[in-house]
DNA sequence: AATGAATGAGATTTCATTCAT
DNA sequence: AATGAATGAAATCTCATTCAT
């Protein structure tokens, strides 16, 4: 989706890279915000699928749904890295509407994440006073993932960054009497 | 440095919002990209000078210094908010040396947090097998009170934003031990 | 090339002279520079294949080859004289290694003047020992039919230019025991 | 004059080159192309006044006094060889009447030079149908000291390239039975 | 359906000219 | 008189978009 190197993303590159010509892209999308639109939209549709899923067939313990629910997100990050850090960088292009659009989406995007944090609480599993906080900052460093991908994989795969992240943010709310209990989870 | 709104840069923006002409511009940068590099290097020279300084001046306790070093960390991003989302939007346009330079820039900038951290863990306080990740993502969510602060101004100010973050952060790191002994500082 | 009246050559005014789009210029022109260091080179090409062929056909006779030259010359710089008076003009906006090339592409071009008058002179039909200055003074001559045409056209057409040159040129080079056998070229 | 190198003449170079401001500069001239035709003007009246004198001190005879007239031109044109190949580079930037101007003025500036010739042929001591030519050809090749002076410093100084070229062109025109006379000036 | 040459509006950059000091 | 920072019109160049083939 982009350009190692120059980073930049013109029409005949992007046509370039996918093969195809400036034309044929014009066929299928109306403007070059359309793509980007729709390259988000990708995105957070993959979310919306994916990580409810991952939280479905993870069974009823709210901590392992947390931990299902964010390594979906990494993965859904990870195969479209390109594109998440699109976002950040051509958001400026849209138009007002369209960036309102992409605000609201990724706020819903969180929900299912926010969703089981706060049943967690519920369950007493775990403690925190502002379950959005951390599901949010969840959602951050899945976007972290893609955005500091030059940093991160100096030292960690895909696999090692979930576990290592996970860890460490379930370390901040996993009650101390559940502990033990998910010791395969907050690491050593 | 950049407008609300339609967030795209021209020079002619650019002039326009520094009140002065296009040619002036060119008479102190030689280019768009020697502007933007600039700006950058503001903000990274900025958390070179303040976050050192911060951290001196919290005393000898490894926490309070972590606690101080990411305070500062967020008073630098809060007052270069735009600079800082500009450097994750407009960092395609710089050439391959530039973008490494700034990497570069962005890493040494967080060997202070990463020392305090190393400290704290030293000092039996902390507890963290990857201090490098704890210190890492500490510097990610100075940012995010930039790159996401149309979502956190809904509920935060930047003060209870820091206390917020460090609270969660702080719990996962700090020994069980010595929790009591930082009340303060881990939140309800 | 350009315009009679306003001389200047911007693009704008190029692609107009072209009835071309600027856009499209620089799809085949990588600057203009690169324009203009293409149109100096079409010129020096026309010489690299047109006065060797002039010559070849003006048989072997030493003197009737070096008007033969001399009148190729003339005869490219009259097809191509706005290009080549923008060699002239415009050959300061090349950088160093442009007009380096250009300098020795111009000096190369010269060599088959110089070589066939060095051949009339081991034939002692020709008297000079300075052939390298007879030969770039009637390179000068053909570039004058150029840059001077605002004053010789008073006067002279391309073929009165030729002759009325070479006779003046050639009366001081041919040796006085063959001045009798070239007066069709040496004039009244 | 001008810079050796990048060869373009702004007013802040030009400034800086004559080590004053440019603001000076525009309270001596209107306008950049007052500068221009200052310049050239000034070449054209050392013309004016040095090569009658330099006729006048030659003494009676056609030919040396044909010989001091070029000689003068390229004194002249040395003296002020920046000037003389900026006068071809940046006429384009003139109106139309200030070029009408200049070429009308060099014309002039031929006129003793076609007077000597004249003389020398009236005196029965040169030979041509075409004076004007001969004349105009010597003050081409005065300028091409300018012009072409990359090339010609190669392997000549000022005298050297005067009395070279003078050779030349007296061969072409001093008549058959006075040339033994001017062995001196016809060279070897 | 598919192409990619062509367009031209808009971006960056330059530089002759002005003017407050 | 002299400066040089500041201006802004005009130049060069880019690239999203169109359209003839």
């Amino acid at each position: 989706m982009e350009r190692e190197g120059s980073e930049a993303v013109s029409m005949q590159a992007l046509a370039a890279e996918a093969g195809v010509s400036v034309g044929l892209i014009y066929r299928y999308f109306g403007s070059k915000d359309d793509i980007l639109l729709a390259v988000i939209t990708q995105v957070l549709d993959a979310f919306a699928t994916q990580v409810p899923a991952a939280i479905e067939a993870a069974g009823d313990d709210p901590v392992r749904r947390v931990a299902a629910a964010f390594g979906a997100y990494c993965r859904v990050i990870d195969e479209h890295r390109h594109a998440a850090v699109l976002t950040y960088r051509e958001s400026k292009s849209l138009d007002a509407d369209g960036r309102a659009r992409i605000k609201r989406l990724e706020v819903e995007t969180s929900q299912p994440l926010r969703a089981v944090v706060s049943e967690g609480i519920d369950a007493g599993v775990l403690v925190s006073d502002d379950p959005d906080l951390v599901a949010y900052n969840l959602l951050l460093l899945a976007h972290a993932w893609a955005l500091k991908h030059w940093y991160f994989e100096q030292t960690k795969n895909l696999d090692s960054y979930i576990s290592a992240q996970l860890a460490l943010a379930l370390r901040a709310v996993v009650a101390p009497a559940h502990q033990q209990e998910y010791a395969d989870l907050l690491g050593g």
